[in-house]
DNA sequence: CTGAAAGCGCTTACAG
DNA sequence: CTGAAAGCGCTTACAG
């Protein structure tokens, strides 16, 4: 392996020069740069990013934990969060946590001291019980996309999770809807929440009954619960589905059980994926804004790397909004005939 | 920062002593090693692998280029190579070139010299132009899922991608279709290959015109093309998309026009994902061995890091199944009539 | 603008 | 089984 060394040798100066040279940082006199350059090409030299991690104390990578890549919304924030990383210089190490505590805690202690400057963790899901373990960690850790009750002593980065849910409610009420079903996954209890905000405040309550919960957040899990729900209750005019593998299984649930979407079923998503690779192109969804929430994630870990934020910074709170599409209308001729 | 020095300090040893207990390279007697690890928990030591990776040459972290995690298909690559990685003790280091070759060479640029101790190169889009700069890196690639004509030097481990295509083309062979259409990605030449094959068999010519390609890999550039392929030849009876989200388009499409599948239309897919989040859980598919594809590129990949794999081993080419499921039947009766 | 020195925190032979 | 020494390849003040 060729080291500053050689190159220094072979320009005829100390490594520390070709040091300046290959950072930048203190200015080195034309002629002597040119030397150093011509060194450098001829040696094919590349600097040990290891070796100057050591020296530093930076690896300019940042981890990322999110609970699956195969869900559109974590396949986007990371490719968001990828995005931001890479403006500023840094890369990403990923680890999914597969809505597995004990698969975070192990990813955690591998990390340990020194080998990430920062770490963001996408989604609460079966993390909430080893948050004591962030503790103990040696860099800044950011949180976002976190619909848990938000833990002392991190930054956070979300989504009004509730406000999201009423609008998805709301949008129900105004276009007339009145029984209605909930497909959710268990973590999803504030958006069912703002939806069921949304009724009461219309004099409607959406009772217990009618939120059915997907045993697993998979297309097969949604269709199961969706079947049960609309089963359970032919005369429910909408669904609203808490995320978007649930919508597409909801979407498949109509199909199999014969009422088309909008006419005899509205079906309201949270999390849409709009511009995404999914079959989900006209439903009506409530829009993360995931791309602001990954780069403000990033930007407060990466401030956090040279500024210890101190105290630490309340949550902040992004707003979703409701993109309509053609899921959604008025209750149809069918709704109570049966 | 508290270090092995420290630790040394506190135990009464020196820290070569702390770093055999550590590692557990080198026996220490146990009343030693019980005097380091009350030290090691008294002062909270966590090695700081940084210093290791440049003391051993190693950083245990290997780099994955996928074209992106928002396909079904590379979501579960990016999965697997991660499972595979961690049961050996590696980190993943996660870059997503989306189809951009100038974006790959920047992130090649970025893991020079030892900050992985290898890279995996999934899928061949928008890189084949770029791999000359693969010759310069410091450490071992493997390519896989590679269905551009193979480089020479790298070990690779992929999909016979022909044969795929023929599996799907004589499912529908099978079937007693006749006239079909393909929705291929730009990329897909040699599946679309194989499927053509599979019909000259049967002296049967899939023309040119009947292969229809996506603008973009993405639902709405498979939708349109779906749309242009069935109106520019309604007497189709099947379609054969060349991967999962085209094929997500191609069931739009036919609900779109009316025909349902599979009585009024086929449609068989590459690279669908059976178990996987999205609403194609009845689709005939030619399913790939992701799993299998993964673990041995990460095998390959870990085994070149120690012995340089002299001379490069051939091309590992992995078969892929077809899985039977509801979108595909005997040509219908509208088959001709119009 | 350039050079000499110390140091980042670990591991690896090598003696004892 | 334990200790002294050298080294991994860089950066960072600090003199000159």
């Amino acid at each position: 392996m060729v080291t500053m060394q050689d190159v220094a040798e072979r320009a005829g100066v100390t490594k520390q020069t070709v040091s300046n040279v290959v950072t930048g940082r203190v200015a080195v006199r034309p002629a002597t740069e040119a030397r150093v350059r011509a060194a450098i090409a001829e040696l094919g030299y590349v600097p040990n990013l290891v070796a100057r991690s050591l020296a530093t104390g930076s690896t300019r990578t940042v981890g990322l934990f999110v609970p699956t890549v195969s869900a559109p919304f974590y396949a986007d924030v990371v490719e968001e969060v990828e995005d931001a990383l890479e403006e500023r210089g840094y890369h990403l190490l990923l680890c999914t946590t597969r809505l597995d505590g004990e698969r975070a805690r192990r990813h955690l202690a591998g990390l340990t001291s020194r080998s990430v400057d920062a770490l963001l963790i996408a989604g609460d899901q079966g993390l909430t019980g080893h948050l004591p373990l962030l503790a103990d960690v040696r860099f800044p850790v950011v949180l976002c996309a976190w619909e848990a009750p938000l833990p002392e002593g991190f930054p956070v980065v979300t989504v009004d999770y509730e406000h999201g849910g009423h609008l998805a409610g709301r949008h129900l009420r105004e276009l007339g809807h009145e029984r209605v079903a909930v497909l959710a996954s268990p973590a999803h209890t504030v958006r069912v929440e703002g939806f069921r905000r949304a009724f009461r405040e219309d004099g409607i309550t959406v009772p217990d009954g009618a939120v059915h919960l997907a045993a697993a957040p998979t297309f097969r899990g949604g269709l199961d619960a969706a079947l049960t729900a609309l089963r359970t209750d032919p005369s429910v005019t909408a669904l609203f589905a808490t995320h978007d593998v649930l919508a597409a299984a909801a979407m498949e649930a109509a199909r199999a059980l014969d009422r088309s979407v909008p006419e005899d079923l509205s079906v309201v998503a949270h999390d849409d994926t709009p511009e995404g690779l999914l079959s989900r192109s006209a439903l009506t969804g409530v829009v993360l804004p995931k791309r602001e929430m990954s780069r403000q994630a990033v930007d407060l870990a990466l401030q956090a790397i040279t500024t210890p934020l101190r105290p630490t910074p309340g949550p902040r709170l992004l707003l979703p909004r409701l993109t309509p599409g053609t899921s959604t209308a008025r209750p149809g001729p069918r709704h109570g005939e049966r």
